[in-house]
DNA sequence: TCAAATTAGACAGCCTCTCTGACCATCGGT
DNA sequence: ACCGATGGTCAGAGAGGCTGTCTAATTTGA
């Protein structure tokens, strides 16, 4: 679709080893039931629980499928669904203990490939990745 | 999985905002019936064809999904296979002239936002940011 | 040199993710 | 008190990916 170093190219490949290792840490550590997609999820719960049709939003995922991962999800343990007091048709998704276990985990992969990423950029050029990476949300990012 | 300005994340949003943007210009050019799956093979075809399993190996598939798409491409009329003259067990995968005509809308689309990107970023971040990421699959791609 | 290991590829069956469409319950404004 | 909008579910379908098994052809080594 396009020639070989093109920056889609280029952004898909560090994603990708990023993801890998964060399910491989978790895996590792005993929680190998929780996909891609799930997390893509479970990462978007707030502290007090989040409604399913705000998750489906955040991911940029039709209700249904929110609504299809977040059932996975209960069954694994990692999630609950309660009554959302202010709304009696809505349901507040919130994390469970079990789910708020696999936290740290994830964010102590994420960490020490960044500290690899910033061991090989050094420090000026990491930060300056980030900036724009972060400058570039402003225009591709439709919930900034 | 972590906290909310990862690089992970930071990566994924442009790289979909792109693709999508790639598909959105082939669909308007009639080129409707390409899926994201079947261009990531598409794009490792070599100028005189490639072989299935090495598609395969380089889109990070299994070759019967790799074999999958490539029914699928031939169907639309993008591919087709001929014999490898070298190996009578394998047949090359050959882009045709349909094929051929959709390179450059591509290329235009990814193109334009590139130049989208550059303008908010300034020429000088833009190239940093290039340099950085092109750094980076050093380390994070396996067929770099 | 010929049997064994390897490689290219196809077929079958299964699982996950995502979509559309239809539907019900509740909320909120007029 | 109603009616449109909102929160969510159910049913069905299709794409994309996997493993496992099979064949044909090629390469390798005793």
């Amino acid at each position: 679709m396009a020639d070989e170093l093109n920056l889609g190219l280029l952004l898909f490949i560090p994603y990708r080893a990023l993801e890998t290792r964060v399910f491989d840490a978790l895996a590792a550590a005993g929680y190998d039931d929780f996909t891609p997609a799930q997390a893509r999820i479970f990462q978007r719960i707030g502290p007090n629980g989040t409604r399913l049709t705000e998750l489906a939003e955040q991911a940029q995922v039709t209700k249904q499928t929110a609504g299809f991962l977040v059932d996975q999800l209960e069954r694994a343990g990692y999630v609950r669904r309660t009554p959302d007091p202010s709304d009696a048709r809505a349901r507040l998704v919130q994390i469970s203990p079990r789910g708020r276990k696999t936290i740290p985990i994830a964010a102590a992969a994420v960490a020490e490939v960044e500290a690899e990423w910033t061991a090989h950029l050094g420090p000026t050029r990491t930060k300056q990745l980030r900036q724009a990476l972060t400058s570039l949300r402003e225009i591709t990012d439709p919930y900034a």
